[in-house]
DNA sequence: AAAAAATTTAAACAAATGATTAAATCGCTG
DNA sequence: CAGCGATTTAATCATTTGTTTAAATTTTTT
């Protein structure tokens, strides 16, 4: 009964993820399905054989490398996470930047981050729901948001806007779509003019119509 | 081995649900618990048997009176979808109303209905992203959309605005907070002023914006 | 090439879970 | 109040599901 090396050691095998583009390591492998099965059926949905199935690896093969369902689902959460809220709290924070450039650099690479992982608000903010406390887990998102550069300029440049109430504008407007998608995706007009593209046009949209509601003296 | 009533009849003992205030009817007091479970953790993490603890009642009654737990979720879930899409399409589709008027009709009815139910969005969108036929079955949403007064009435208003994008807009604005509570009510400026509160000051706020939107002439 | 270590597999286990059954209880009607 | 149907309960079943085990295979080391 030898104790198996990837239990370990957190990292078994391949310890240079990045080069050499080895998705082909089975952890890499394992990883890459849980991180598809568990995005788009969701934690409690997800039978560990559905994600060794789409592995392609034996059952027993994803406890060898993460132990549990539970510990592989959390790898994936930090990182989506991550993926979720840091595309734009670097933005969000720049000392530098205008408030008008950051909303066009949040409204364009958030939307475009989206469009590659359009599937992702849904999983976020369902996952969410029940487990509030996963977000200061991974990022003080919180924390960060409220003292950030951005609330600074927005109190600055329109002291009657609640920097919130502009904040789920703007964010409302970028990724409701998405989370919404299965709805607004029926409908006839999307299908023909096809989403991605309407997500491509609403870069500057969004961009144009948040900077209107910040002039806006309602 | 007598065939249960309630399941030979689909509404067994309460013939009048409406008069009387029979929550206390058991049928009814399943149909709630149903309701709160299923919302809180959607259908893959509720246990029938959570269902049954929530209602105060034996487990077998739950499927003595609706067969099986898909059964009951589907009541739920059709249940759910009439108030999530009953409030907005009858706005939508009025043929005297104002284009103004729908949006100030919207803005404030809708935020409403989900102050009441703050978790409504989430358990539609993540219960949709498996099943995007559900809506169909419930309600023709897209169909009645495309051809309501309400499209036509921006069309008319604003030739350049693709009608979609701003239904996406009015609505990421209404319903986003509330799909996104998790994350904005660990702000701490949100817990201090309360998310009821903003979201009662929002009314004003999101209609203001919608209309400045569709005169802007991006 | 032999030995050791790491990886992979097939099989099985234990707990959870949706559903059923048969008996008990309740409530109404003749 | 006897009898009958409707409702409720306790117990159990069958399947699913996360996890483990022990053996087989592959890879690495000596």
């Amino acid at each position: 009964m030898s104790i198996p090396l990837a239990q370990v050691f957190q990292t078994p095998i391949d310890f240079n993820e990045k080069m050499s583009g080895k998705d082909s390591s089975t952890e890499q492998k394992i990883k890459e399905a849980a991180r598809k099965v568990f995005t788009m059926k969701g934690y409690a949905a997800t039978r560990t054989r559905d994600i060794a199935e789409e592995a392609g690896i034996n059952l027993a093969l994803l406890n060898y490398y993460f132990r549990s369902k539970e510990k592989l689902f959390e790898e994936i959460m930090m990182e989506r996470m991550q993926q979720m809220f840091g595309t734009i709290l670097p933005i969000l924070m720049d000392q530098k930047s205008t408030l008008e450039n950051k909303i066009d650099l949040l409204s364009e690479h958030y939307i475009d981050m989206l469009q590659e992982n359009p599937d992702l608000p849904i999983f976020i903010l369902s996952e969410l729901r029940e487990h509030p406390g996963r977000i200061q887990q991974s990022i003080p998102v919180a924390a960060i948001l409220e003292g950030s550069k951005f609330f600074q300029q927005i109190k600055e440049h329109n002291p009657k806007l609640h920097p919130i109430q502009f904040m789920m504008a703007l964010l409302g407007m970028v990724v409701f779509p998405f989370a919404a998608r299965p709805i607004f995706g029926q409908l006839p007009s999307v299908q023909e003019i096809g989403f991605e593209k309407l997500m491509e046009d609403r870069k500057k949209l969004v961009s144009g119509w948040a900077k209107t509601i910040l002039n806006s003296t309602i």
